[in-house]
DNA sequence: ACGAGCAGTTGACACGTGTAAGCATGAGTC
DNA sequence: GACTCATGCTTACACGTGTCAACTGCTCGT
């Protein structure tokens, strides 16, 4: 026996992808019949027959069509567009776009991620329209113009949605308020009593997204009482935790909504090394509601936040994209409630 | 004064979005030229006054080319398909994950998420080949066959790449090695004394990916030894975690490791609560070396996992595409090693 | 004065697909 | 036998782009 060759099983690997024009060739129709057969056109009929010689060609050939051709003759497209966050976006987030890729791939649409890498606002838009996605829904990294909107728009974008805090001419805006975290989790703390509140704010870039509403919801939450909020700036870092704690007592405070659950356990480890007791001399709470959360002794309180689910954008995406001049629907993306355990 | 309109600033929205076409009618050139001064193209010469007044009609009308004809024309992409991970991965993957995208995007290609959402191997690589990528980047949950990386790789796929821990034929393997996770941390374990080890199971669905092969790793570090290895299901919650420990004296083990750092966070809480001394009678590690998991006390024990970055990788799939039939190095993305603290 | 050469521009084709409109065939009806 | 009429299929065009080859003026060298 020679040596086996085994790497090329069939085709010589450099043949070019078959097209239709080859299937139809193959199975002794026109091109025509071919797209007819393949997409089952019900407005033509196509006997039995030939349906069969036809399926068998493109099985034979491997045929596969070329979406961009097939999009190109359509003149739209089923892809949804999601600028990526480049944020180091918590867990919550994850499985929140996980989920909505995963449902708009059953409403079969194309999902394709495109990050915009330092554009400007227009240049992104510009970038985006190149692929004329049928929607777009931005997490509101990029802060689209009325301008950009208006361009997708006309590209062919039937819907494009913000999920961002603010709210954009022509766009469907799902509000996702940050400052309601904020609030709930100050106002929770003010009826424990608490009166000089830190808010943490992490120094990670990009964050800046998360955490300026959740303090600005904080802030409105005393305002006009005798309570006070302190901005507090922290790394995600054991280093910067515990130089934070060493200086805790000057910044006397009682208490501190520490941005997030993760930030939260990190500081309140740091306070407790640092002989600060939680929650008796500061109360700390997080939010997201992490499960890890609840294994730190005291368990630590945090901020119920309920996002919709994927599914349910999903399905929005859809309904807009079906019938664009709908009522432009409000939503309201979240409701974040405060909940309490033992550490404040 | 009337009522202010200020809806359509400049254009009737249903307009349609303008073409090469009409960018030279209103410049009053020629189609071609249009795409020579738009490109840039070297090769022809175009005088400095015409390419002003191209330039002006396009910005004038908003010209945005449209992708999908131009690449049908160009009879290539450069679109990297990145199959979507529909299991809950991990931090460490989501980040990895991240940065890949990112530094494509700056290699300038367009990153097409695409789940495949309960296909087989075979009907996926259809469904990818379909977009005509230049790259396809899979972690492996889609277990390519021989035949998909063919179908991909005649449809244009200049680089096929495989993540997963098997190798598939033709396609560029990079190496993920899940088993040597386990590896070290059963040998860790074994240097501490420890005989009877249990590896954690968890029983989230999609999971297995990963858990397989570390629990492998586990049995082949034991293999030939007088140390034995015990796989133990447990589901992320705090009940599955409580009912675990509550029958953890039968099992009769005397260290875990407990699949990654939340789990193990989980779990050791949970043994605790049970009255079960960690490290004394039972020893517990985890992996992925998460902040976190040095909060608890006593420090939990992990072991880290060292990723190729995502950086790396992109530049990777960039070689490859520029010069497919290069030597197909093989490359080991993970390297694994015990990171001892205070938990074995 | 006349061909050669060059800069600047254009006409025309190809990429692969979907579909409207038209053509051939044969069966049925008057 | 001429007419509808349904059936089954094909011919022909359009989608928007990139680029080759050809064409037009113009300048230059002799």
């Amino acid at each position: 026996m020679p040596i086996a060759m085994s790497q090329t099983p069939k085709q010589p690997a450099d043949r070019p992808v078959p097209t239709s024009a080859d299937v139809a060739r193959l199975a002794g129709v026109s091109r025509a019949t071919v797209s007819y057969v393949l997409n089952n056109t019900s407005a033509v009929r196509i006997s039995e027959p030939t349906r069969i010689k036809v399926r068998a060609a493109a099985e034979e050939l491997g045929y596969v069509p070329h979406a961009a051709a097939r999009s190109l003759r359509a003149g739209h497209t089923r892809i949804v567009l999601l600028p990526t966050a480049h944020i180091p976006v918590g867990p919550l987030y994850s499985r929140f776009f996980n989920e909505l890729q995963w449902e708009l791939r059953r409403l079969d649409y194309t999902v394709v991620q495109y990050g915009s890498l330092g554009l400007g606002a227009d240049e992104a838009a510009r970038a985006w329209a190149e692929l004329r996605p049928v929607a777009v829904v931005s997490l509101g990294e990029i802060e689209l113009t009325p301008q950009g909107v208006q361009l997708l728009k006309r590209s062919g974008a039937r819907a494009v949605i913000t999920l961002g805090p603010q709210r954009v001419e022509g766009a469907h805006a799902l509000v996702m308020d940050q400052r309601e975290v904020g609030g709930s989790a100050v106002a929770h703390l003010r009826e424990r009593g608490r009166r000089r509140i830190g808010v943490l704010i992490p120094e990670e870039p990009g964050l800046e997204l998360f955490s300026r509403p959740r303090l600005a919801g904080a802030r409105k939450a005393v305002h006009g009482t005798d309570a006070v909020v302190e901005p507090v700036p922290m790394a995600y870092t054991e280093e910067s935790a515990a130089q934070l704690a060493a200086r805790w007592r000057e910044l006397g405070l009682d208490a501190v909504f520490a941005y997030n659950d993760e930030y939260a356990m990190l500081l309140m480890r740091a306070l407790q090394d640092a002989d600060i007791d939680v929650p008796g001399e500061t109360a700390v709470i997080g939010a997201d509601d992490l499960l890890l959360g609840r294994l730190l002794r005291p368990r630590l309180s945090t901020v119920h936040v309920e996002m919709v689910t994927g599914r349910h954008l999903a399905e929005l995406v859809d309904r807009v994209v079906r019938d664009p001049d709908g009522a432009p629907e409000r939503h309201d993306l979240m409701g974040a409630r405060a909940l309490p355990r033992e550490s404040s």
